[in-house]
DNA sequence: CCTGCGATTTGCT
DNA sequence: GCAAATCGCAGGC
């Protein structure tokens, strides 16, 4: 796969369904000052869905998700983990898509030294722990524009990749919808991988 | 390969 | 007060 030279995306990108955005996002580039690859696995969450934080309407945390599209929602997650999402649809309908795995392709050796220890390519950002630590995302990056430096997004370089879909990971509620789009045998998603047939 | 558990902070009940 | 959109490690098979 290649990086970023192709269109950046712009808020019209975000601004419709969450779920065709989360599916879209797959095979574009996500960089953040300079580190990043390309997105194989993101999750949707909307508005009338238990799993979204926004299903208990409008708090101080949920405002972001009820603003305008094309911006970062950032929160913190088992109180060590800032999870990155991306919000859709259009202001006054809360919605996003959480980034949950990227392909690694720039900033490799920033990244290692972020995560520490001794990881693969495979293992830097297969996660979406994993790859806002890769990155340096944290709760800085609450509320911040997507279409503005350090966050560079851009449309597939090529043929989109084909996607495969499941049921998203780590929830409790709502726990059946098919809302979790990976890149199909991406070898950089997350665990559980999800079952792509062979042929 | 798989299962279980602790870390650590926030937001809402 | 407690559950949480996770991760890495330990231990068993």
């Amino acid at each position: 796969m290649k990086s970023a030279s192709e269109p950046r995306l712009t808020t019209d990108f975000f601004d419709r369904s969450v779920h065709a955005v989360a599916r879209e996002l797959i095979g574009c580039g996500l960089f953040f000052d300079g580190c990043g690859g390309t997105i194989v696995e993101t999750e949707s969450y909307e508005r009338d869905d238990p799993a979204c934080h926004a299903y208990v309407g409008l708090t101080e945390r949920t405002r972001v998700l009820f603003g305008p599209p094309g911006r970062a929602y950032v929160y913190l997650s088992y109180g060590i983990h800032s999870l990155l999402n991306f919000v859709a649809e259009p202001e006054g309908d809360a919605a996003a898509v959480l980034i949950r795995a990227i392909e690694p392709i720039a900033g490799l050796e920033r990244m290692r030294a972020r995560r520490g220890k001794k990881h693969s390519d495979l293992d830097l950002c297969s996660g979406p722990g994993k790859l806002t630590e890769a990155l340096g995302i944290g709760l800085a990056q609450n509320d911040t524009d997507l279409g503005r430096d350090p966050f560079q997004l851009f449309a597939p370089a090529g043929e989109p990749p084909p996607v495969v879909v499941g049921p998203r990971i780590g929830i409790t509620k709502a726990v059946d919808r098919p809302w979790r789009f990976c890149a199909a045998g991406s070898p950089f998603v997350s665990r559980p991988r999800p079952q792509v047939p062979t042929a």
